[in-house]
DNA sequence: TAGCGACTAGACACTGTGTCTACGACACTA
DNA sequence: TAGTGTCGTAGACACAGTGTCTAGTCGCTA
């Protein structure tokens, strides 16, 4: 295995464990088998590690589904589906994304990965919206503006992890959220 | 003003302005007016000091209100009041809970905060959700444990960030919780 | 004026970061 | 087999920040 593919793997499991950030860089080229200077080779800093974990998050195949899935022509599984794919990568990355949101306020990188997530998956639901809109779909009443907002709040990492603090399974809380956006948002 | 509060004082700006974690406790010290011995005599620790601040939440008088509102005799003022009354708290100490909830992965004393919060939110909706059930007010099909969920959900601090940043004022942002809730809660 | 409490100045040990230099192991090639 | 370049290592370094400690200052009060 590749010593950068051996540092980004401690990295991730680092951050799995949720102790990346009491390790030290000694530490974590430690258990990557690697001296510190090796480390420093590869990545210009700290931070840059936490850098290299975000940019893996792209490549994750549910996101690719989801772009699909947003335009099926049957708008009711189009939420339902986009609500379930969303939560599918949530519960996938949820180790590595929860101690990255949670440094949010003081890493950069992490703060520049929250918001990328959003920005994109802003566009997606646009165009959700859009389609529900387009295709008369929506609860009378519902704009399209507050389909949006309400579409980014289902499908946001944080609601995921507000209902799996309630102790919810995964496929429960999957369903409550499709649930709930289809009474709120279709007609 | 006594030294203790001017350096509590000093903290909290420096939350507000969002560069309290970039900030040495000696720039801390000088803000306040003290010399870092004497921040060191009142504090044990940098921790500490955000201890301090995690403290002074209880007392906000929104928060004594809320408890008051969950038992109001009409469950739809009830429903209605609580989530306006939660957008009320987490909109005038938001500029101090952001970078709070923002390295919860990562200290202690705001970790403790984000729990304790969640902990007391969850024993109020508790409440408010066996009142609506108990009032046969619950929708049909909702049952009292899901009910529960999604006033979590909706009451949520995260649920006020999202919708702040999709662009939404706190007058909206609320409008839009109170009818959503209204529509999935209630018969 | 002696004592007490609150604040200060400054030194200290310690930990962690990021940089740098010199060195070794190895493969590839002339 | 000697020469060359690449990759990793060892260890020293300067620097910044934390938390502790000692000695000393100042004002107030008995």
């Amino acid at each position: 295995m590749e010593t950068r593919a051996r540092i980004t793997a401690a990295v991730r499991e680092l951050l799995a464990e949720g102790s990346f950030h009491e390790t030290a860089v000694e530490q974590v080229a430690e258990r990557a088998g690697v001296s510190r200077a090796t480390l420093y080779q590869h990545f210009r800093s700290r931070l840059d590690l936490i850098d290299a974990i975000c940019e893996t998050f792209d490549a994750n195949p549910v996101l690719q589904r989801l772009r699909q899935t947003v335009v099926l022509p049957d708008p009711d599984a189009a939420v339902h589906e986009t609500i379930g794919l969303s939560m599918q990568f949530w519960a996938i990355e949820d180790a590595v994304l929860a101690p990255l949101y949670g440094v949010e306020a003081i890493d950069p990188a992490a703060h520049d990965l929250v918001q990328r997530q959003r920005a994109d998956r802003r566009s997606e639901m646009q165009r959700l919206a859009h389609h529900l809109h387009a295709k008369k779909r929506l609860r009378p009443g519902m704009s399209e503006r507050r389909a949006l907002d309400l579409l980014m709040l289902f499908t946001s990492y944080e609601t995921f992890r507000e209902l799996r603090f309630s102790g919810l399974t995964d496929a429960q809380l999957t369903k409550t959220l499709q649930e709930s956006a289809r009474t709120l948002l279709l007609r």
